[in-house]
DNA sequence: CTTATTATATAGTGATTTACTAGGTTTTTA
DNA sequence: TAAAAACCTAGTAAATCACTATATAATAAG
């Protein structure tokens, strides 16, 4: 289950995408439109930044925005980064030791299929997307 | 996240298909093959039980058996019914409250797109498939 | 140079969930 | 009658979640 901070991570990447300017955002307004808790927001954003999805400044009238255009980042791309991978089960989380019944396992292969499924359906929508609702690159990928 | 819970359902299940004879099997049984505590597959059965999925017996000589044809059992349905539902975010969970923000917000349509292509794949296979390693019935789904 | 404003860093915390274990009761068959 | 099995309920240590709190560092305007 993908929690509040990729979530939010996301609609804070949609917030800067939809008032990109060539002025920095500085956090107290996204959190206020969001309806977030700065406070959270502040321990999110650095995971973002550090991924190289962000232009930040400091001090007065700093903030933040996005380093590249919203079509130039998928969902899968932002999720993977705040939420520390998409792996469905713990078997396939690279911290996790691995499992000496992976050769025998029957299950394994579904597993990896569920992820390669999740991942091919993440990346295949762009934060540009979402802003032009409900519609991807290739038409009309929502069901 | 899928837990330990629908994930030793799943290898129970397939057990149980492997096994399956005309005999029931006892939960010791399949804990020592499948190297899974007992007294916590003691605690999930019941799941798979009250939704018709098993025949039981009590007593001595009782145990399990699948109600059908392992053809018949979806890994969707076995993960749904154990793991209480697959939604992979908060906001489509039934037992959570209407968000308010649900009208306006952009990030919805992706995650019920997301919840219907986690059911599609995860319907599109059955325990039978996963017997017959890395096959559905519609040639190589797993890539 | 000062002050306000912003990002950044680190630590703490209550509530919930996870993955079990423990101990008992009931049913069934040999 | 005894053994073997399912079934039921409660407890629990560890981890995770969703934050809050406090402090420091950088920057720009005046």
């Amino acid at each position: 289950m993908i929690s509040t901070r990729g979530r939010y991570a996301l609609r804070l990447m949609l917030d800067l995408a939809q008032h990109s300017s060539d002025d920095f955002v500085p956090l107290k307004d996204i959190a206020e439109r969001q309806e977030i808790s700065k406070k959270y927001l502040e321990q999110i954003i650095p995971t973002l930044s550090r991924a190289g999805f962000l232009q930040t400044n400091r001090g007065f009238q700093g903030g933040y925005k996005l380093a590249k255009n919203p079509d130039k980042y998928t969902v899968g791309d932002i999720l993977r980064e705040t939420e520390g991978g998409l792996a469905p089960v713990a078997c396939l989380n690279n911290e996790t030791i691995q499992c000496p019944r992976a050769a025998e396992c029957l299950t394994l292969p579904l597993w990896k299929g569920l992820q390669d499924t999740i991942n091919n359906y993440l990346d295949s929508v762009t934060l540009q997307d979402l802003i032009d609702k409900g519609k991807t690159s290739n038409g009309d990928y929502y069901i």
